[in-house]
RNA sequence: GUGGACGUGCCGGAGCGGUCAAACGGGCUGGGCUUAGGACCCAGUGGCUUAGUGCCUACGCAGGUUCAAACCCUGCCGUCCACACCA
C-alpha cells in the first residue's frame, strides 16, 4: 500500500491555516505559553533542528487538546553576524556555499540577491515559516512573527537595556576580546562564524614575568607562573628577531611578534630597535620574584608567534626545558660557539603525585624522549602540567607559597608579582586565528566594555532560589543549574563593529550582542502581534508603554489595556525549549534577565532541555552528511514519520543518530497503522468477549500516558500509541474482534492520541467533520477497567504457548484433540496466610514484609531468600480477581473456541482437578494433554 | 582543568530495588501468502535441559549494602558533552 503523505501533508495544514488553530487570544481557559529558542539565518535547518522545535509543536499540541489556550510564537534572532557572513559568501560567488543554497531548493534567481545581510535576513525569514515550520504542520500564532532586526524589536531592546542599566546591571570595565585587526571583535569557537581558520584556538592568560636586564626587561611569558622558583636560566631563539619597545615608560625585549601583539593589549607601545640575540645569549638576567641572576641560553624549540617569544626555563617540571638544557650541555660545538659553560643543577619546587623532585626529568625518561623534536614532548608537557596542577604542592623552597596547593599557589604568585610590577598580564591565542576577511585576530583590549552584572549577588541568589520552584526537563538541569549561576560572572553584552543588532540606548556606538538581545524577548511576541496589526507604531514603543504593559507602572494609555491584558494573560512563559548547547549560556541569561527586570509572578516557569541528531559516528554537518535537506527528507520519509521517528527514537534528553533506515521504518510503521485502521472501519459484526478486553487496554494505556506526560515523555506517549496499541488491535482482530461499536470507540480515542506526533495522520483517518487538531483529549473512565477480560487473555496466550509446546515436543504436525485441564489455580492462596495481603496489595515490598515477619515461615530459615522469590513469581502470575470457578471455565470456553480454530483441532475442556495435568499445571494456567 | 551525562542482547534502545533471560523496534532464521520480488501474517532468536517455563550464566570491571541489585554505595576503566562576543 503506498499512501500519498504529501497529500496528505498539504491538505491538512491548509485546513489547519483556515480554521485559524494557532492563534492565541485572551480567554476565560487556561493558558500554556510555550516557545523553542529562535532560530537564527545561519543557513537551512536540517534534521537535527527540527527535532526540538518538533518537540514544542507536540507538547503545545497535547497542551491544546487539555483545552488550554495555548500561545506557540515563533521568530528569527538575525542579530550578530550569521546573516552578513552568509551574505559575504555569496557575495565572494562561494561555489560550496551555492552549492548548498541549491541542494536546500532556492530558486536560481534569488540566489544571486542574497548579498547583503537584509536580504538574507528577509530570504530566511520566509523560508523557515513557509518551507519548514508550516510544512512540518507547526500549529504557531503566525501573527506574533517576530525577527530581532526590526525597528520594533530594538526599541525593546533598548528598554531592556535602560531597565538593566536603572538597576544597576551594567558595568563599564575593561576587557580583552579577540577580535579581528581591521574587523574589531569576532568570536572565536568551531563553529567558525566570523573566522576562516582557527576555532579551537583558546584565550590563554600567560603572566608576563619581567627580567632586570641592564636598563632594560627581557619578558618570558608564562602560563605557570607559580614555578618561578625552579627558574634556572633564559630561552632565546636564535633564529627570532628580537626587539625592544617602549611599554609605560620602561623598555621591554620580546620577539617582534610578541610586540606586535602587544599593541592591541597596551597603550603606547613605541618600537625603539631591533636586538641582536648574540647580545643576549650567555648574558644573565635577574629573575623576578626570587630575585637571581640567571644566564640567558640558546633553544631552537622558542617560538616568535607564542607568547613573548622568551621563555623562562624550568627544567625540574618543564619536559621541554628538561630536553633543551639537556640538548645544550651534551652540545660542545654550541657552547663554544656563545662561549658558555653550561652547568645547570635542578631545582626541586613541586611535589607531584606519583613523581619524585624532578617530575620532567622522569616522564622524560619514562617515555624515552631524547630530542626536542620528539612529538611525546607534548604530551609529557601536558601531563606534568595535568598532574602538578592537579595534585601538586608547592615545596619548602617556595617562600610564603611552601605548602600551599599549585592551584593556589598560581594565582597568588601571580597576584604578587603584578603588584610588585615584577610581571604584567598578556593575553595570546593557542593557535593562530584568521578572520574571514584575511587578516590575523588578535587578543584586544577594550576600555569602556560594557558588562551585565551577572555575578549580582542578589540577582544570582533570586534566579537560584526561583530555579528550584521551575519544572526543569531534564531534572538533572535542574540540579546543575544552581552551580551554573553561582559560575556565571559578568559577562560582555555589546560589541563594536558593523554587526546586526539593536543601538545600546544611550551610547550608540555600540551594537547589543547577539547573546544579550535575546533574553527577555518572550514578552515581546506579546507586542509583535500589536505591531504588526498596525495597533502600535514603532514610535508608540516608548519606555512609558513598555514599563506600563510589562511592569505595570504607570497610568498607560486606554489604547494599551488590551495589549497589557494580553501579557497579563500569557505570561509568565510556561516553557522555553532548546537544545543542550544551551545549558551554560542561553537558559542561565534568559533566567537572570526575567528575574533582573520582571515582576516575580512573570518570572518563567519552565525549561525543556533537548539533545541533538547526529550523524553516522559523527557530529550532523553541511560537509558530512547526516545533513539531509528537510524538503527532500519532507518528501522522502513524510512529516509524520520524522516527527515520530524524533518522538520514539530515544529520550529527548539522549543523542540519537539520524540512520536513514531507521526513519524507513518508521514510515513503514505508521503505513500499517493506516492499513489497519482502514481494514477496522470496515468491521461490522457482533459483540464478542474481546471487545472488553481492547476497551479494557485502551484505558490503561490512556492511564500511562497521563501519567507520562506529566513530564512530557514524548517517548513513553510514542511507544504506547504507535506500537503497543497497534499490537492490541492486532490481537484483537486476530480473536475476531469485529465490533463497530467497539472499534469506534477505540480508534477514535486512537487518533486523538497520535495527534500531537503525527497530526496529519491522525486527521487524514478520522472520519468525522470535526478537526482532531482542535478536538479534546479523551478522558480516562476506569470503570471500564476490566482486570478479568485482562486475565481471560493472558490464560489464552499461555494456553497457546503451552500448546505449542507440546505439540513441538511430542513432535506433532496436527493433533487432533487437546485437553485443558483448568487449574484450581485462581483460588490459589499461597500459603493461606497470605492471601489477604496478596489481595489487599498488588505490591511485592508490602508482601514481602508479612513474609518475613510471619513466625510460621521462620522454619525456611536460611532459605528464606529462595522461598520468597517463587512465592513472588506466583503472586506476579496470580491474574488478578479471585472469582469464581465458573468465571474462571467461561474464559476457557472462549480459549476453547479460539485456540480450536487457530490450530484447526479440537479442544476440550477437563474440570478434573486430580488430573496429574491439572495438579501440576502452574496455578492460574491450564495442563495441556494432546491426543 | 571545571562541571555534567552515559556504558544492557547481533544492533537501536526500555527497565531505575522484587511480576527480568530482559519491553518495543530493527536484523537474522524458519513457516504462511504470492507467478516472483516487495509488503503483510505467524513462530524462533544466551546456555543446559529429566520438559516443570526447571536450572545455570548474563546488564563496562572490581568490591560493598540487602532476604533480594542491571537498578543503591565505593573505586577503577571507557565513551560523550558544555564551558562565556557561537547561537
Amino acid at each position: 500500500m503506498t499512501v500519498n503523505w504529501v497529500e496528505i501533508q498539504d491538505k491538512w495544514q491548509k485546513k489547519w491555516a483556515d480554521a485559524k488553530l494557532g492563534v492565541a487570544t485572551v480567554s476565560d481557559k487556561s493558558k500554556f505559553f510555550m516557545i523553542f529558542a529562535y532560530p537564527g539565518p545561519s543557513g537551512y535547518p536540517h534534521v537535527g533542528h527540527m527535532r526540538g522545535y518538533s518537540y514544542t509543536d507536540m507538547i503545545t499540541r497535547y497542551e491544546r487538546m487539555q483545552g488550554k489556550e495555548v500561545l506557540f510564537p515563533l521568530g528569527m534572532h538575525a542579530s550578530g553576524n550569521l546573516a552578513s557572513g552568509f551574505a559575504n559568501k555569496i557575495k565572494n560567488k562561494d561555489e560550496q556555499w551555492i552549492t548548498y543554497l541549491r541542494t536546500n531548493g532556492c530558486p536560481e534567481e534569488t540566489i544571486p540577491t542574497l548579498i547583503t545581510p537584509e536580504a538574507v535576513i528577509e530570504y530566511f525569514n520566509e523560508v523557515y515559516v513557509e518551507d519548514y515550520f508550516k510544512k512540518f504542520g507547526f500549529l504557531c500564532d503566525w501573527d506574533r512573527y517576530t525577527c530581532t532586526t526590526w525597528k520594533d524589536y530594538e526599541k525593546f531592546i533598548q528598554w531592556q537595556f535602560l531597565k538593566l542599566q536603572q538597576k544597576d546591571l551594567l558595568v563599564q570595565k575593561p576587557y580583552f576580546a579577540t577580535a579581528c585587526v581591521v574587523h574589531g571583535p569576532v568570536a572565536v569557537d568551531p563553529s567558525e562564524t566570523d573566522i576562516s581558520k582557527g576555532g579551537k584556538a583558546e584565550k590563554q592568560e600567560y603572566t608576563l614575568l619581567k627580567f632586570k636586564f641592564g636598563h632594560d626587561y627581557l619578558v618570558a611569558a608564562t602560563l605557570r607562573p607559580e614555578t618561578i622558583y625552579g627558574q634556572t636560566n633564559l630561552w632565546v631563539n636564535p633564529l627570532v628577531k628580537y626587539v625592544k619597545v617602549e611599554v609605560e615608560g620602561q623598555n621591554w625585549i620580546m620577539s617582534e611578534q610578541a610586540a606586535e601583539k602587544l599593541k592591541y593589549q597596551k597603550d603606547d607601545v613605541i618600537l625603539k630597535e631591533g636586538i641582536n640575540v648574540k647580545d643576549l645569549i650567555g648574558k644573565t638576567a635577574i629573575a623576578p620574584g626570587i630575585d637571581k641572576e640567571i644566564p640567558i641560553f640558546p633553544a631552537s624549540f622558542v617560538d616568535a608567534d607564542m607568547g613573548s617569544g622568551i621563555v623562562t626555563c624550568v627544567p625540574s617540571d618543564a619536559p621541554y626545558d628538561y630536553i633543551a638544557l639537556k640538548t645544550l650541555e651534551e652540545n660542545q660545538t654550541l657552547q663554544s660557539q656563545y662561549g658558555l659553560n653550561v652547568n645547570v643543577k635542578l631545582i626541586p619546587i613541586i611535589e607531584s603525585k606519583g613523581y619524585g623532585e624532578f617530575p620532567a626529568q622522569e616522564i622524560v625518561q619514562k617515555m624515552n624522549i631524547t630530542s626536542l623534536e620528539d612529538p611525546k614532548l607534548k604530551d609529557a608537557t601536558a601531563e606534568i602540567y595535568k598532574v602538578g596542577h592537579h595534585s601538586g604542592i608547592m615545596r619548602a623552597n617556595c617562600g610564603i607559597y611552601a605548602g600551599k596547593r599549585v592551584e593556589e599557589a598560581k594565582e597568588l604568585v601571580k597576584q604578587d608579582l603584578i603588584k610588585k610590577h615584577k610581571a604584567d598580564v598578556f593575553y595570546d591565542l593557542s593557535e593562530e586565528v584568521m578572520c574571514r576577511c584575511g587578516e590575523p585576530v588578535v587578543i584586544k583590549r577594550i576600555d569602556d566594555q560594557w558588562f551585565i552584572k551577572y555575578s549580582n549577588q542578589e540577582l544570582t541568589d533570586k534566579t537560584k532560589e526561583h530555579v528550584a520552584s521551575m519544572n526543569i526537563y531534564p531534572k538533572e538541569y535542574k540540579e546543575n543549574l544552581p552551580g551554573i549561576l553561582d559560575w556565571f560572572q559578568d559577562r560582555a553584552c555589546v560589541r563594536l563593529g558593523n554587526w546586526q543588532g539593536s543601538k545600546l540606548p544611550f551610547d550608540d556606538k555600540w551594537i547589543v550582542e547577539p547573546i544579550a538581545d535575546s533574553t527577555l524577548y518572550p514578552v515581546f511576541y506579546i507586542i509583535s502581534k500589536f505591531t504588526k496589526n498596525g495597533t502600535l507604531k514603532v514610535n508608540d514603543l516608548t519606555e512609558e508603554f513598555f514599563d506600563y504593559v510589562f511592569l505595570g507602572e504607570g497610568k498607560g494609555k486606554k489604547a494599551w489595556k488590551p495589549i497589557k491584558e494580553e501579557f497579563d494573560y500569557f505570561y509568565p512563559l510556561d516553557i522555553n525549549l532548546g537544545g543542550k548547547e544551551h545549558k551554560t549560556v542561553h537558559f542561565p541569561v534568559f533566567l537572570m534577565n526575567h528575574v533582573g527586570i520582571l515582576r516575580k509572578e512573570d518570572w518563567p516557569q519552565g525549561i525543556f532541555i533537548n539533545n541533538w541528531v547526529t550523524g553516522k559516528g559523527s557530529k550532523i554537518s553541511k560537509s558530512k552528511g547526516g545533513a539531509e535537506p528537510i524538503p527532500q527528507a519532507m518528501e522522502k520519509y513524510g512529516v509524520d514519520a520524522m516527527r515520530l521517528y524524533y518522538a520514539h527514537i530515544g529520550s529527548p534528553h539522549a543523542d540519537v543518530v539520524w540512520d536513514e533506515p531507521v526513519v524507513l521504518n518508521y514510515k513503514n510503521q505508521l503505513e500499517k497503522i493506516y492499513g489497519l485502521v482502514e481494514k477496522l472501519n470496515e468491521s461490522n459484526g457482533e459483540a464478542k468477549l474481546i471487545d472488553q478486553w481492547l476497551i479494557s487496554r485502551m484505558y490503561k494505556h490512556l492511564q500511562q500516558i497521563n501519567d507520562s506526560m506529566k513530564e512530557y515523555s514524548l517517548r513513553e506517549l510514542a511507544s504506547i500509541v504507535y506500537f503497543t496499541i497497534h499490537e492490541d488491535l492486532r490481537w484483537y482482530v486476530r480473536r475476531g474482534g469485529v465490533n463497530k461499536e467497539v472499534i469506534h470507540e477505540v480508534v477514535s480515542m486512537w487518533l486523538r492520541l497520535m495527534n500531537p506526533i503525527t497530526p496529519h495522520l491522525s486527521e487524514e483517518l478520522n472520519p468525522s467533520k470535526d478537526l482532531i487538531s482542535s478536538s479534546s483529549w479523551p478522558q480516562v473512565n476506569e470503570s471500564k477497567i476490566n482486570p478479568n477480560a485482562e486475565a481471560g487473555e493472558e490464560l489464552i496466550k499461555t494456553a497457546m504457548d503451552g500448546m505449542r509446546n507440546v505439540m513441538k515436543l511430542a513432535k506433532l504436525e496436527k493433533p487432533s484433540t487437546f485437553t485443558l485441564f483448568v487449574s484450581d489455580g485462581w483460588r490459589y492462596t499461597l500459603f493461606g496466610i497470605l492471601a489477604e495481603k496478596i489481595n489487599e496489595t498488588r505490591n511485592v515490598g508490602d508482601i514481602m514484609k508479612t513474609v518475613l515477619a510471619h513466625e510460621s515461615l521462620k522454619e525456611h530459615g536460611k532459605d528464606v531468600s529462595r522461598i520468597v522469590q517463587s512465592i513472588l513469581k506466583d503472586v506476579s502470575r496470580l491474574p488478578y480477581v479471585v472469582t469464581s470457578r465458573e468465571e474462571e471455565l467461561a474464559v476457557v470456553k472462549e480459549a476453547q473456541n479460539f485456540l480450536s480454530q487457530e490450530f484447526d483441532c479440537i479442544v476440550k475442556i477437563s474440570e478434573d482437578l486430580n488430573h496429574e495435568k491439572a495438579k501440576s499445571a502452574t496455578p492460574g494456567k491450564v495442563g495441556i494433554l494432546v491426543e
